[in-house]
DNA sequence: TTCCTGACCTAGAACGTTCTAGTCCAAAGG
DNA sequence: CCTTTGGACTAGAACGTTCTAGGTCAGGAA
């Protein structure tokens, strides 16, 4: 049986072992050598270093990791759904490499609920858990930030011993109610995010803007997705006195607001203006330019790498407040007879 | 120094050892029974469980993979833009769960190459790589496919050491035109998907369901973005004879479509119908309930790591093509004067 | 008594790294 | 001549598991 067809070398993969037994020299040696620290020639460096591209080594990142006695891993959640916290993801990677650290990344999905993804982090021994937009109860927070220090991204926490980094919901969405307030508008509705986290404070910033303004404050029943903006939407269009501009929850649940506007042959920003939060991809997407408040994701998780570390150097937790900043973009106008 | 808050004991976990001598027994009898295998009595295993409880025991996966022969993981890359490969890692989670292996998931995006992605797994000593909707060359392919083996998803391989999985996207396209020519439209248009991957499988699935039902085979240039859609839809609208249906190289394509016909009043379905591709969460969402192909990603994930175990058990590497169907929702339907 | 059997438990060697504490040897200093 | 220095290299012990190859002990059979 001829078998080794050139693919799956996947059970024999090279060691330090080998390539240092090819080399005639002793693991050690290679070990430095791979991971470029001082203590070898540059003769035998070199020749090293040549030998193990050419047997296809490739460290074994679990066994290094095991040995050392700083894992040097930040671990962290997401949410598959969430356009958002993969432009957080993205960003995290590059944040975490400048600082010498690998990430390691645990998936939240309606089947996998977020204490599983937690749990599996802690098995790969992450030093630090960052939980991008977390669901957990302030309970549940207390009890994980015993088994690992916690810093929560777009989230606010309740929990002492928990850091945070996230952006001034309150003064955001006074942000998006100045700017529609400024074009002429005097009837604007918020369509809230119902439990979602974050909801309370957008709530409220809505309200305290809107009697800055001396607006009534105006707040209906809407909830994290498209299809919740749809439906607050639908039942706003046939009341008796409608708004001129909405001011959604996020940017999903603009996007259903305008689907719903849209399907009714509602013109946006002529009829009506819509304004969302987060400036996620969907912002720039397909309702092409959506006006929004913008959360810089890079700079979150800049915060986010920072602040993980500073709490594992021993430093007190803390939160990070960032200044979100208006984005007006093709869905914002002056009312219809302004 | 009064130090250790109850947070971070990060440094300090227990382990193994630790349970062990806190319950008076040998760290293998612990390893027994924390791996629920045969080996110990039901008093101690209940007490040595307790014990471990108390003491916040978590195992070292780490540790446990690099002494277990075989790691039990599967190396994922996916497109954290791609709301698409979000459905198919949620299904791969628990499909791998099902055949006892863990995920080890690594994202791609703008700042993050596919070729660094797919090391770090290597650097993870997965047993099998999968590679969702992969835009690496065949000869990439190839020699990755000498360091792992290697299964594509969502993607055709012409290279014969390399497993996928796939929908047929000629048959899925036919499927798209059938569906659009027994509604009455005889004037189509398809914006491709340029040099996107499957984009070629598509066109030509289209050129040939046209040539079968005898109407002209119109293709334009777009691309797997909204703002591809957008932009080819731009150009279609102002053409002396416009479309009356649009097949879109995918959803987020047609998202872009049906973007750029709403701004300019066009109704939809009524004036014109749209199809899109791929049934991921944008066609249920924003745009309510666009008409689509679905590739159900729950069934591709679990062919995807069957095909996986079998690549790794030994089997010859093969291509699975699963048949894609038609959603017909709301945004299709007949032409204006039909 | 003596031997077997099987249930329960343990010692110690892996796994592939990194780290500590060296050894060895040539060149420089006395 | 002997010592010192420091650069190049190595032996061997970790890290926290799992696995192999036992060991011990009670109870039943002879």
């Amino acid at each position: 049986m001829t078998d080794a067809p050139a693919r799956r070398p996947a059970a024999s993969r090279p060691t330090l072992a080998d390539v240092a037994r090819a080399a005639g020299v002793s693991t050690a040696l290679v070990s430095i050598v791979m991971r470029d620290v001082p203590g070898a020639s540059d003769a035998t460096r070199e020749r090293v270093r040549s030998i193990a591209d050419e047997m296809g080594y490739v460290r074994d990142e679990r066994a290094r990791k095991l040995r050392q006695s700083s894992s040097r891993l930040i671990g962290v959640t997401f949410d598959l759904q969430q356009a958002f916290h993969g432009d957080l993801v993205e960003h995290l990677y590059t944040a975490a490499a400048a600082h010498g650290y690998d990430l390691a990344i645990s998936a939240v999905a309606p089947s996998r609920s977020e204490d599983v993804a937690v749990q599996a982090l802690l098995r790969e021994r992450c030093e630090v858990a960052v939980l991008l937009g977390s669901a957990l109860s302030d309970d549940e927070l207390r009890a994980t930030a015993t088994r690992v220090p916690l810093l929560l991204v777009a989230r606010r926490s309740e929990v002492d011993d928990v850091s945070s980094v996230h952006s001034d919901d309150v003064e955001g969405v006074g942000l998006a109610v100045d700017h529609l307030v400024s074009l002429g508008h005097r009837r604007l509705v918020h369509v809230d995010g119902g439990t979602a986290p974050g909801a309370d404070d957008r709530r409220r910033g809505f309200v305290l803007a809107a009697g800055r303004h001396d607006v009534e404050p105006w707040v209906v029943p809407g909830g994290p997705t498209e299809h919740d903006g749809a439906r607050a939407m639908a039942g706003l269009v046939d009341s008796p006195a409608p708004p001129t501009a909405v001011v959604a929850f996020n940017d999903r649940c603009a996007a259903g607001v305008l689907d719903a506007l849209v399907r009714r042959r509602i013109d946006v920003p002529t009829d009506v203006s819509v304004i969302g939060y987060d400036d996620s991809r969907l912002a720039v997407g397909p309702h092409a330019q959506m006006s929004t408040i913008s959360q810089n994701a890079a700079e979150m998780a800049e915060c986010a790498v920072t602040g993980a570390l500073d709490l594992l150097a021993g430093g007190e937790p803390h939160e990070v407040v960032l200044t979100p900043h208006l984005v007006a973009r093709s869905t914002t106008g002056p009312p219809p007879q302004a």
